[in-house]
DNA sequence: GCTGGACATTTTTTT
DNA sequence: AATGTCCAGC
């Protein structure tokens, strides 16, 4: 054999970037690295998705061929002749190339590739179906939540749960804590559930046990009841043979670091390990992470730890800014290259972020141009920010754009309401993503706990969110006393119930309760014949809940609606599944979120929170709000880590824009019931001047610009938050009623229509003779009575 | 055990 | 503004 071995790698290499033509240097080097420990950091739109993609797919076809030099004996002549001929061209037989180099290819299940939404999830599923076919099958991908599902499905007996556990949501996890609370004759006033059970969340995140906090926490008197109410919750879930969302990640990292067989099956099956978002993991993910990689080193993290939003439930920027200590002789990978963006928009979203200081810094630019300037609007209030809008909105599709080119980022659900409203004014057609979602409604997580009960009688939360909805006669105390009897007993409520007879403490009860459990019993017996869909009818009837929203008038009809979404939801689960099960089902909804539906192609504006944004672009993006108090949120005002989170929020909103970028932001605004007046957003004046146009319809009426401090520095620059605090409003003189004839400075003469008080002001309509009729704030407007 | 009304509380982001 | 929680009275 005489094989050139230098030229023959060379010819290789090149054969191998050509089949990735479409990518800069820095994404063929990750998509080339295989082995070892990488960290690529991805800016905004710098094609992350498509990286990971790509990289898989040359794992799964030629291995690591690229960087590894061995020639195997068997390569002949004829291959070397072979290689040279099809060097420069993009038309060649795969197989007969990759038998040529005689590559190792990595097996798809080898892969395993975690992401943190499953809208990510199926995007990367989905992607990589495409470009790889039914392959893609077998790749091991999904959410942090449902690859640690899979293992718990196997393995957590060992833990002395039974397989067929149920998932907890958040509002289940509350309840549990109210029931550990009124046991454990706690105050829920001194111990908040919701804060018991972020302190919990944060115990486990941080792998420490109720035993390990009670003896890290012997000294403190509130921490010992903490401790308390931390044992006897998951003393419930268990007996509930449930599991609550840390339970699934931290159980399994449990399996592995106690059972050394389990650690090496999951191992060897998961020799490869790609992350995504990686800068949103918390501590008990890395150690998953880092546990399932321990022997092969093959880690792949992707992140941008300038897109960290999720530090308030656990994530830690440090894993991504540690990676490099973490892992040793990682290579680090940066994806600096938009392809999104304009170059205005992102010199904004650099002018922005540059202000944080814990950041590994990096700089994107993009080759699209400077594009059109960002819009900044100011208005009187929040009514006019939404025709603002709605306008806009309007005027895109005008110019050939479509609906779903635009989308509506603000802060928090509360702001949506308004915006909605003048759409449906403005005839916009519009999806909302978020906010009240779907599995979250009563009469939905009532059935789903008739669902939960059948599938798993013992599970406690489930069955008394039930037991006398609808009114069935099983009151308060009734349930008080199941639940004294099965404790005394450590018997399952469900047992009781069914056996009441035998107690006298609830025997006068005995006929609801044993009709419960029979009903129970007729649909358990019903889910083994019937399909799901027939199943939720008889439930509807037997459980008399049909009959029950019925008699709730027009408020039962929606609801009565959203349990035939319900039942086509199960029809589909069905009909995509090869074995659908009613537990299958269950465990399918509680990792579902309103998010993952986002990807139907109907033509209407997208609205949802800047966190839903993250990874979604549109062409015209419009951020709403942009003031203090709402962004940055009043609560995170006081400290500087959050505010700094706060802004790497602002870089996320910007980013999402590829085309035009539309800040807005109102003098006063109706929120929570008050009207609340504040200054533009210091995320707003961070943008360098020269890449903003400056709309403001507040100077005519008030006197005053979108950058106090620059254009006006009549506002003194410290005095950040709300006006109204440094700058004491003056009561206006209200002398006048409806009908009468008032002036206005700018409006001129008009007509008083209504007054509707307010809680420290009164909203005043007026119908000018000029402008027609406008809403107007009596404090602020100085209206005169002629 | 149930009902309705007063009262309070909460309004960040999510698997 | 909107929803949940508590409590008195039936």
């Amino acid at each position: 054999m005489q094989i050139n071995q230098e030229s023959f790698n060379e010819i290789k290499r090149t054969i191998l970037k050509n089949r990735f033509t479409k990518m800069n240097e820095m994404q063929k080097k990750a998509i080339f690295k295989v082995n070892g420990p990488v960290l690529i950091l991805a800016g905004a739109g710098s094609g992350k998705t498509t990286v990971l993609v790509n990289r898989i797919a040359n794992m799964l076809n030629f291995g690591d061929a690229y960087h590894n030099n061995y020639i195997s004996e068997y390569v002949t002549n004829e291959d070397n002749d072979y290689l040279k001929s099809i060097e420069n061209s993009n038309d060649y037989d795969v197989e007969r190339f990759k038998d040529a180099i005689k590559v190792n290819s990595i097996n798809p299940w080898n892969v395993l590739a975690i992401t943190f939404t499953n809208k990510a999830a199926n995007e990367l599923k989905g992607r990589l179906q495409s470009l790889l076919g039914d392959v893609a099958l077998n790749i091991n991908a999904g959410t942090f939540h449902s690859v640690c599902l899979k293992i718990l499905r196997r393995e957590i007996t060992r833990l002395g749960y039974s397989s067929s556990f149920t998932i907890y949501d958040t509002d289940d996890s509350v309840r549990t804590i109210k029931d550990c609370l009124s046991d454990l004759a706690t105050d829920d006033k001194m111990f908040p559930p919701k804060a018991m059970l972020g302190e919990i969340s944060r115990s486990k995140d941080a792998m420490i046990s109720p035993s390990d906090y009670l003896a890290q926490n012997s000294e403190d008197f509130r921490k010992k009841v903490i401790g308390n109410i931390y044992t006897l919750y998951q003393k419930k879930l268990k007996s509930s043979n449930a599991v609550d969302f840390d339970d699934i990640i931290c159980l399994t990292v449990k399996l592995l670091v106690e059972f050394p067989d389990v650690l090496e099956h999951y191992q060897n099956l998961f020799k490869y390990v790609l992350v995504d978002e990686y800068q949103d993991t918390n501590h008990v993910q890395y150690k998953l992470v880092t546990l399932l990689s321990q022997r092969s080193k093959n880690i792949c993290v992707v992140g941008d730890d300038d897109q960290s939003i999720y530090k308030f439930r656990g994530a830690t920027i440090e894993n991504i800014l540690n990676f490099e200590k973490e892992f040793e002789d990682a290579t680090v990978i940066r994806l600096e290259q938009n392809y999104r963006s304009t170059q205005n928009i992102l010199d904004a979203a650099n002018g922005i972020i540059k202000h944080n200081t814990e950041r590994k810094g990096k700089n994107l630019w993009t080759a699209n141009g400077v594009g059109e300037k960002i819009t900044a609007y100011r208005c009187p209030d929040e009514n006019s920010e939404a025709q603002f809008v709605a306008n806009k909105v309007t005027e895109s599709v005008e110019n050939g754009l479509k609906f779903s080119d635009n989308a509506v980022l603000y802060r928090m659900n509360a702001q949506s309401a308004n915006i909605e409203r003048y759409f449906v004014k403005s005839a916009i057609p519009y999806r909302i993503v978020g906010g009240t979602k779907f599995y979250e409604r009563k009469e939905i997580k009532d059935i789903l706990s008739y669902l939960h009960i059948i599938d798993n009688p013992y599970d406690i939360i489930r069955l008394k969110r039930i037991i006398n909805e609808p009114k069935r006669g099983i009151g308060d105390t009734t349930v008080k006393n199941v639940e004294a009897i099965a404790d005394k007993l450590s018997l399952p409520m469900y047992e009781i119930m069914k056996s009441a007879n035998d107690y006298d403490l609830i025997s006068k009860k005995s006929s609801s309760l044993i009709d419960f459990t029979n009903m129970i019993e007729e649909l358990t017996e019903l889910n083994k014949t019937l399909c799901l869909a027939e199943l939720l009818e008889n439930l509807m009837e037997k459980a008399n809940y049909h009959a029950y929203l019925k008699a709730q008038g027009k408020e039962g009809e929606v609801r009565l609606e959203n349990i035939e979404e319900l039942k086509s939801n199960l029809i589909k689960y069905s009909e995509e599944n090869e074995n659908p099960t009613l537990q299958g089902f269950l465990e399918e909804v509680s990792l579902y979120t309103d998010l993952d539906n986002l990807n139907d192609t109907e033509d209407k504006v997208t609205m949802m929170t800047m966190h839903s944004a993250k990874g979604l672009e549109f062409k015209n993006v419009y951020v709403v709000g942009m003031e203090e108090n709402i962004f940055p949120s009043f609560l995170s005002a006081a400290s500087d880590v959050e505010l700094q989170e706060e802004r790497r929020l602002a870089y996320v909103a910007v980013t999402r824009a590829k085309e035009h970028l539309y800040i807005t932001n109102s003098a006063q605004r109706m929120l929570f019931g008050r009207t609340s007046r504040n200054m533009p957003s210091r995320f707003l004046k961070e943008i360098p001047d020269e890449l903003v146009d400056i709309i403001d319809e507040t100077v005519k009426a008030y006197g005053y610009s979108p950058r106090p401090e620059k254009a006006k520095p009549v506002y003194k620059p410290e005095i950040e938050g709300t006006v109204g605090v440094s700058r004491p409003v003056e009561k206006a003189v209200v002398d006048f009623g409806v009908n009468d004839t008032v002036s206005h400075k700018i409006f001129g003469k008009g007509k008083v229509k209504s007054m509707t008080k307010m809680s420290n002001d009164t909203l005043v309509e007026v119908s000018f003779d000029k402008v027609g009729t406008k809403k107007i704030m009596a404090n602020f407007a100085k209206l005169e009575k002629i």
